[in-house]
DNA sequence: CTGTTAGCGCATTCAC
DNA sequence: GTGAATGCGCTAACAG
């Protein structure tokens, strides 16, 4: 075997066209400055050879980095629904590699280990912009974003404070959706079984839920709080089932805790839809294919994503021209069978016949 | 606000400490060159500075980029199970982030787009080496990357031709296991619904089921082929147990597949596991809480992750000791309710008395 | 042990 | 239009 070829420069690409380094480099680049003729032959040798300008020196010279880069809290593996995030990672990656950009992936135990990531990023001339996920109560990593002056998008916040901008999740306007669809359909008492309330999308949601079923004029709204696994779910589910007046329909947060929740319910020697409705906040196949079928809200990860990457790149690019936070379009709340129940739908107060 | 301070540069850094750019450089690298306490003042003064190596130069100078691509093919997304992937991603990025190695990563919509990105990256020096994952049959990935010289390493294979070195996983022992399961708990007829054949460990499970049944003198071993969907595998439940010796037990290749058959089950108003047996190859929340429970293949992603990543790194640093490939430990099955069914066992051919 | 020098691959001033 | 010269930030040959 022939010992592999030393990789082609520039310069290799110039002397194959019989032209000058600047030639090819303005050729290559689209630059003014060659003419037609020229243009398309270094074009073509470069084509030929396959060359491709070296990473590394493209970014020392032109100072960006060709790259986004995307931290991931290790807990996020309990954190909501994965099948969310990776649709979410593909909707993004779809659209930034579209424009050549690529995704730097990190794994980190702490919002700390996070932000020390940044900034060695930011330092290091690794990254151009970063994805910021999974905003919590309180969060530091804006500000710290903003301070270190490194361009950020947040997916899914906005941020209180506003210092970054952000492609927002609308979850105040699904939750009133739910509880909506369950008080339209005849319950009066329901509960809502969460994930980590310092999450800022739960805590948010969790407001949503109570302030909506006030609102409402239902009797019963409560609201547990779990840590995203099975177990705890069930556990909710029983403590919520067995108290004298129990709700009549369950909403979950995934569909980890809607499958423990449906199974605990089963247990407990209950039905679904007949004693107890169940609604689900994410529609994944699991949600259909389970018996019965799950209410469930669709959310679309995948256009999620490329929102999100288009309006990086248009920071990026410098032609952002939303100020501040644009929103995602709310997600459809798809009715199946587990909160289709016989109940009485709460009298309306009828119009007076004229 | 005063304009952000240009970066420091390793210049600076020793300018700051009065030392020559080549002493800041061996000391910090760690290498001789430089007295111990020249080398600890200018440790000091990088590390209250916050310095961080500018990467493009460091690349461009060292030749290592420090990063380690992947890339998914679209398709990714229904193929097998989502959680395994992210949780295989985690293990990957706890040891690569230990030893400061970057994770790459891209999306693509075929194998031929798959290869041209790792051609890419190979000439423009953005990756060292590549993860390779969800091997196809006649995959045209191992040929293209062994060509191409890049040192990547299999998730998964082996590879058929041995180009290129494996962290292999076992598929036909635990099957194996699963198969022997089954019959001991007196099946005689079973089924695969597995998932898409054209994929590398799906056709060895399919083969090993096969040939363990057949082993085991078992009457009856289909396999119906799904694409990940719900759907279809509702119907591969439905035509399997319509037949008219339908089979006594079902194996599905992950949750989703699972979740639709059990509820396809339900639907033909038969019972789990009265009437039909049901194993999942994966255990996830949704296996332990479905009701009833899933028996199920419990593998550890996270492990197989890390695992891959100290290899690869091995590989990279050359000090790789394994000449082909690594096999996986075998996972356990994980018996739950959804395979105790009341069956007679076989009857064994008893030991004669003494 | 230290300072000088050159060069990684490319872009971008300039004169020609 | 083209070619020579300089520098991005760092490492690694050299001599001193």
């Amino acid at each position: 075997m022939p010992a592999r070829p030393r990789r082609l420069t520039l310069r290799d690409i110039a002397r194959l066209a019989g032209v000058s380094e600047t030639a090819a480099s303005f050729a290559l680049n689209g630059k003014p400055g060659v003419s037609d003729e020229t243009r398309r032959r270094i074009l073509a040798v470069a084509d030929e050879h396959g060359w491709v300008p070296h990473h590394a020196a493209k970014v020392l010279t032109g100072g960006k980095s060709g790259t986004v880069g995307l931290v991931i809290a290790r807990s996020a593996r309990d954190v909501g629904s994965e099948s969310f995030f990776l649709r979410f990672m593909t909707g993004l990656q779809s659209v930034l590699s579209e424009r050549r950009q690529a995704l730097l992936l990190q794994v980190v135990d702490s919002v700390e280990a996070e932000i020390e990531t940044y900034r060695t990023w930011q330092v290091a001339g690794r990254v151009d912009a970063v994805v910021l996920v999974d905003l919590r109560v309180d969060d530091p990593r804006p500000d710290a974003l903003a301070d270190l002056g490194l361009p950020a998008l947040i997916a899914g916040g906005p941020d209180p404070r506003r210092r970054l901008p952000a492609v927002a999740i609308d979850d105040r306007e699904p939750m009133r959706r739910i509880v909506t669809h369950l008080h339209d359909t005849g319950h009066d008492s329901i509960a809502y079984v969460c994930g980590a309330g310092e999450m800022l999308h739960i805590a948010r949601r969790v407001d949503a839920f109570h302030t909506g079923a006030r609102e409402l004029g239902m009797s019963g709204h409560m609201v547990m709080s779990t840590d995203f696994s099975s177990s705890s779910a069930a556990k909710a589910t029983r403590l919520l089932l067995s108290s004298d007046d129990r709700p009549t329909a369950l909403v979950y947060d995934n569909e980890i805790l809607a499958v423990a929740g449906v199974g605990e319910i089963r247990r407990l020697g209950l039905a679904t839809p007949a004693d107890v409705c169940v609604v689900v906040w994410e529609d994944t196949p699991i949600a259909s294919a389970m018996e019965p079928p799950l209410t469930a809200l669709s959310r679309d990860a995948f256009a999620f994503g490329s929102d999100v990457a288009t309006r990086l790149i248009a920071i990026l690019d410098g032609t952002d021209e939303a100020t501040g936070d644009t929103m995602e379009s709310v997600p459809e709340l798809i009715e199946r069978t587990s909160s289709r129940c016989e109940r009485t739908p709460p009298t309306e107060p009828t119009e007076p016949a004229s």
